[in-house]
RNA sequence: GCACCCGUAGCUCAGCUGGAUAGAGCGCUGCCCUCCGAAGGCAGAGGCCAGAGGUUCGAAUCCUCUCGGGUGCGCCA
């Protein structure tokens, strides 16, 4: 139930008998009417822009069409009052039964309140993460793990047949590299200096691979050339970081469908296939590109390369897809991977990719609109940077100084919880200051707290109602203003999941918790002054039954949302 | 040089695809515990929404330009 939808309707209704009664002209759309909260709550619970949509359409004054709408929602069983104010706005009032109603909805369909609609059954497939293997995940690929994980649970529970996918980039130079790193482990393994030269990963991380490689291989491979090895011990390097990878990922609770593998495309004609349907497009040419403006690379010189057009769609200029070796560019495999998940038949695409690939989303759209024909959209949502703070001072990363921050340092310091709330509290395109002391804080300035706190609050009273044995029904009496204000923004839930959803926005989910935590710590306040208020009335259990519906409600959706961004509801606070 | 993202209270940020007098938190000022968790709550002060034009009943939001910050720009992914 959306109460924003269902008096959306009532006024369509309304609106068709007034064209009906020739009271309006015909051949008016009813499209841009919308339903929503008032800006200021003083003014009612829902306005409406109808008469100031449709005042120059149906040739007549905006107040006008207003007040004789008015008229008539007067008359509508769920609606206390409707004033005309402003330009032409319509503010509602509802009855109080219609929140009672919200409430009780929200403790009856429980886990599934505000479960949408909207997305219809589609099939969207999210790509995220797609770290390339050759080491642990740090905090840039955390952002991006917690905003892809919410944005899939989002889009599932607004209706969306929804697929998580990381694509590894294991059939590139880097993983070369990661093989020659590991082999000098594995040098190490057996006693000789390692020779970690200039290029290649230093990182610690190898030295269990290197031991690994001896306990598997022994001292086989020790004096072979690399053309020998670089194979085996590139698979079993990339299978190693594989496994740290899904480790990193399941400490904080990251679990994709798919993992895709760049590799699996090559020497099987699937880049091929794909590039010949472009070829088919006419969009596969060779040619020379113009050097760049400004910034010319030292080495510049003109070469004829094999270009995808992809400024037929909206790129800024063709992208070459083959060296002049005659080999794959990295965008050429990107270009199959694409092709692949379009004909796997999905109806909606979405790259989550860090903001520093923010070059890359033109071709990929470009790339995905000729492949599907226009068929299939392609959202790339960038994260931004997360700035790390301790003490409120800047904490500078170093791969060198060995001060490089991973997924896993920052679990283990803080939680996957906090964590991933924490990472929610920012929209994906802007940076996030992540400061180690305050996400731990137990204090409202800390909103992973805050929003805690209040389901902890809740799940406290209800153990209490419980001990006093107490019968209680969903059916809530509410009769103070902060009570009503609750049950406003419990209505508001489901509207706003499906505002979040389309909008692909995990974080709006992370600031209504953080609204309606509020107004629920304002209305336990309130019962300081008014014990009337309070949930729990130990003597009198008809009161209790009509106060404790709408805290279970809070918890509802507390939980819910939490549940979407991947936090866990605390029962109690220590 | 070009493209993309960003510019909102002293600070950190929301702003529901164009709505009313632009909202929170921190910080500042003043209040509220014989009471289910004060780890909270209430109230006050604080703004030319970077700037200039334009679109219309109406702009922080859409278009153009300017200024300022970030990111990226052939044979690295």
């Amino acid at each position: 139930m959306n109460i924003f939808s269902e008096i959306r309707t009532t006024i369509v209704e309304t609106l068709d008998a007034m064209v009906a009664e020739g009271e309006l002209p015909t051949g008016l759309s009813w499209g841009a009417v919308a339903v929503e909260p008032p800006r200021d709550a003083a003014h009612g619970d829902l306005a409406t822009n109808a008469a100031m949509v449709l005042a120059k359409p149906a040739g007549r004054a905006p107040r006008e069409i207003a007040e004789a709408l008015a008229v008539r929602l007067r008359g509508e069983s769920e609606i206390a009052t409707a004033e005309v104010a402003g330009p032409g706005f319509i503010n509602l009032r509802l009855m109080p039964a219609v929140w009672h109603d919200v409430v009780a909805e929200a403790i009856d369909a429980g886990r599934v309140f505000g479960h949408s609609g909207i997305g219809a059954g589609q099939k969207v497939n999210i790509e995220y993460v797609s770290a390339n293997p050759t080491g642990p995940l740090h905090v840039g690929h955390t952002r991006g793990a917690v905003f892809g994980d919410a944005l899939a649970s989002l889009l599932a529970f607004a209706g969306y047949d929804v697929t998580r996918e990381y694509y590894i980039n294991d059939g590139g130079a880097q993983v070369d590299v990661l093989a020659r790193s590991a082999f000098e482990r594995y040098r190490e393994a057996h006693g000789l200096d390692p020779e970690i030269a200039e290029g290649l990963y230093p990182g610690d991380y190898l030295v269990p691979v290197g031991e690994a490689l001896k306990e598997k291989f022994g001292d086989t491979l020790l004096d072979k050339p690399e053309a020998d090895w670089l194979d085996t011990v590139r698979d079993f390097a990339t299978e190693a970081m594989l496994d740290l990878i899904r480790e990193d990922l399941a400490l904080l609770g990251v679990k994709m469908d798919h993992f895709f593998s760049e590799k699996s495309l090559y020497g099987t004609g699937r880049i091929e296939a794909a590039i010949e349907d472009l070829r088919k497009k006419d969009l596969i040419y060779k040619g020379t590109l113009e050097p760049p403006k400004g910034k010319v690379p030292e080495d510049w010189e003109p070469r004829e390369q094999t270009l995808f057009r992809s400024t037929a769609h909206g790129d800024d200029v063709d992208r070459p897809i083959m060296k002049s070796d005659g080999s794959w560019t990295y965008f050429a495999p990107d270009i199959a991977y694409h092709f692949d998940k379009i004909e796997r038949g999905y109806d909606e695409l979405i790259d989550v990719f860090g903001a520093d690939h923010g070059g890359y989303v033109k071709r990929m759209n470009a790339a995905v609109a000729a492949l599907s024909g226009g068929r299939v959209p392609l959202d790339v949502k960038l994260t931004q940077l997360v700035k790390l703070y301790k003490n409120g001072e800047p904490f500078k990363m170093s791969k060198r100084a060995g001060t490089f921050i991973t997924l896993r340092d920052v679990v283990e310091q803080v939680g996957a919880d906090v964590t991933r709330f924490v990472m929610l509290t920012r929209k994906n395109d802007a940076p996030l200051d992540f400061d180690f002391d305050k996400a731990v804080e137990q204090s409202k300035d800390n909103p992973v707290f805050y929003v805690q706190y209040a389901h902890a609050r809740i799940r406290s009273v209800m153990r209490k109602v419980e001990a006093l044995n107490q019968d209680y029904s969903d059916h809530a009496k509410l009769e103070d203003e902060a009570e009503f204000a609750v049950a406003r923004k419990i209505a508001e839930w489901p509207r706003l999941i499906e505002i979040a959803a389309r909008n692909h926005e995990p974080h709006r989910v992370a600031f209504y918790l953080y609204e309606l935590a509020s107004e629920f710590h304002a209305l336990w306040n309130k019962g300081n002054e008014k014990p009337e208020l309070r949930f729990v009335h130990e003597d009198d259990p008809a009161a209790t039954a009509a106060k404790i519906a709408l805290p279970r409600a809070v918890a509802v959706v507390i939980s819910n949302g939490l549940g979407i961004l991947g936090v866990t509801p605390a029962e109690e606070m220590r």
